[in-house]
DNA sequence: CTGTTAGCGCCTTCAG
DNA sequence: CTGAAGGCGCTAACAG
């Protein structure tokens, strides 16, 4: 491995003018430039990251938290993030908390031990106070979750109106009784859309009773569970609205397997659009998410952090969400309703 | 941000002293080691990775190639590869190469600028012979694609075999025009896919005609779009062996808009068994994938390879494959075949 | 426009 | 068992 001290020594030069050309800094005469770039080429030369990093006090590395990559909804994002970070030269450390509160607080580590240069959030597993001390060590952005408590910039929806589209659809298909169906417990984004979805609800003068809330509803396998205890219920709710595509997939598929029919006997929508919404029969009502869009500008928002080197204040960027009206919540004559 | 020499200074020792501990070497005794500690304690004191992988040129960064996320194949290698490092204490980058050869190389750079120990490729977009140079850079193992020439570890599965079983599954079933669709022509996976799908028509002696065959089909999109072209057939297959399941269901959605049914008008069969193919419907017929297991033994590999520093000698690990079948493959009574 | 010098923070011989 | 010293490879003042 060649280094810079062995080009500069190639080239006749000296090492200061080698990293010039490097960074290529201005005031540098074509004719030497020349010189030294002939023998980079002459030694494969490249700059060893780990001395740039030391030196400049910055890696080119941001860490990129997500519960866990199988969930489509973040393989998106990170995809999205991936492609943002590589056009500006940034790296993608992957860290999967797996909802774990101590996971996430290891991988917090990373920005203290200059590991990386920023972290972006894509779910939150701990209090705000366990995160926030790591603010001083670099620039924390939130992406999709967020937190009333936290002092730093944010991109993220109105998940409160996401719900609410969600809930006055339903409702306008006649139904009154609707669950609903989210993920993590401490999660701020299932916490405000089923607010919105309560308060829809109460514009007609309905609530959410507690026996149609089902919590901690990520995958398949949960929105299938869901159904099952749906399914035991003496008075069963005719709408479900479940906080991911997922989830839905799950709950219809689970009511196929009993013979009950979506949307006649179960309206559902989801939330995502994610690619299975359209691929199941019946195709699933969902709200969209401008997943790609919230990627690039958490990026760019993190690099402008990074340089800027201001980062510990609160910036709220909200993006806006779409109704996608299929045929899993729309059927022109509902269910008869016993009491 | 304070440094060893701050901890120095406060436990009033040297550096050396310091960094023992931090290494939790051996020769120190309890007293001086509790004495460093405090001092650390107290100053909130991390090392620094920069000045850690300087010195000990190495990062305990491992890059990982992959296509793109969205495709659930590559995210759930993913999400199981970033477990596994963990455990291990290693980060992982994600480089996402969008099946382009330029992408690939520029990510290839990490390896040689240090940044990273080492790169795992699930996907290979060059032709080796533009890879083979960075292997005197660290090591790079290869999981799921594999190429001839390349002289490095690699898992990979028996995709012959695994095109053989899903072939001899259709045949059973009374299929003899056959049609093949698979992902990148330079795919070794793909190719090996093929040529197992081959042998087994061949066992029949029927073959595949270039008609029946589809390239570069990775997604749904994909999928929807290789049905209309079979759709516009003067003599359609009875059925379609696909290299992966989004395909099958892209192409069982193209179906099923058109009035087409599966299995009886034509039979699917899809790779890797993903989610998708049991919220289909029908259920989609599928080759079984051994990726968490996969993923597990390429970190171990790597990281052993890393430690070793012994990575330039080909080594071929190999996983079982199975077949699942479903009911996008089954029915009693097939169509009448007209010549 | 170019070279000299001094670290970035850590690990690791080498003496003691 | 402990400390001193050198250097990993690079950048950024500071002179000239």
């Amino acid at each position: 491995m060649s280094t810079i001290d062995d080009v500069a020594k190639l080239a006749g030069l000296s090492k200061s003018t080698v990293s010039r050309v490097i960074n290529s800094y201005p005031h540098v005469s074509e004719a030497k430039r020349q010189r030294v770039l002939a023998a980079m080429q002459q030694l494969a030369y490249v700059p060893n990251s780990a001395a740039q990093s030391l030196r400049r006090q910055r890696t080119g590395l941001i860490a990129v938290f997500v519960p866990r990559l199988m969930n489509p909804f973040f393989s998106q994002l990170l995809q999205s993030m991936e492609l943002a970070a590589s056009e500006r030269d940034y790296q993608l450390i992957v860290c999967q908390t797996m909802y774990s509160q101590e996971k996430e607080l290891k991988y917090a580590e990373l920005l203290r031990r200059k590991q990386v240069d920023g972290i972006v959030m894509t779910s939150i597993q701990n209090e705000w106070q366990a995160i926030a001390p790591y603010v001083r060590y670099g620039p924390i952005v939130l992406c999709n979750e967020f937190d009333d408590a936290a002092e730093v910039p944010m991109i993220r929806l109105n998940q409160e109106y996401g719900g609410y589209i969600a809930g006055k659809h339903l409702l306008a298909m006649g139904h009154t009784r609707i669950a609903c169906c989210s993920g993590g417990t401490r999660s701020q984004v299932a916490f405000h859309r089923e607010q919105g979805l309560r308060k829809a609800l109460q514009e007609h003068s309905l609530f959410l009773p507690d026996t149609y809330i089902f919590r901690d509803a990520y995958s398949i396998e949960d929105g299938i569970r869901v159904f099952a205890q749906i399914k035991d219920m003496k008075i069963r709710p005719t709408a479900v609205f479940s906080g991911g595509d997922e989830v839905a997939a799950g709950i219809i598929a689970g009511a196929k397997q009993h013979g009950c029919r979506v949307p006649e006997d179960l309206a559902v929508i989801g939330f995502d659009d994610q690619k299975i919404t359209v691929l199941m029969e019946p195709n699933i009502s969902t709200v969209r998410q401008p997943i790609g869009l919230m990627a690039q500008q958490t990026i760019a928002l993190m690099a402008e952090k990074i340089e800027s080197r201001q980062y510990t204040q609160r910036e709220v960027y909200e993006y806006p969400l779409e109704l996608i009206v299929r045929e899993s919540t729309c059927v022109s004559v509902l269910p008869t309703k016993e009491k």
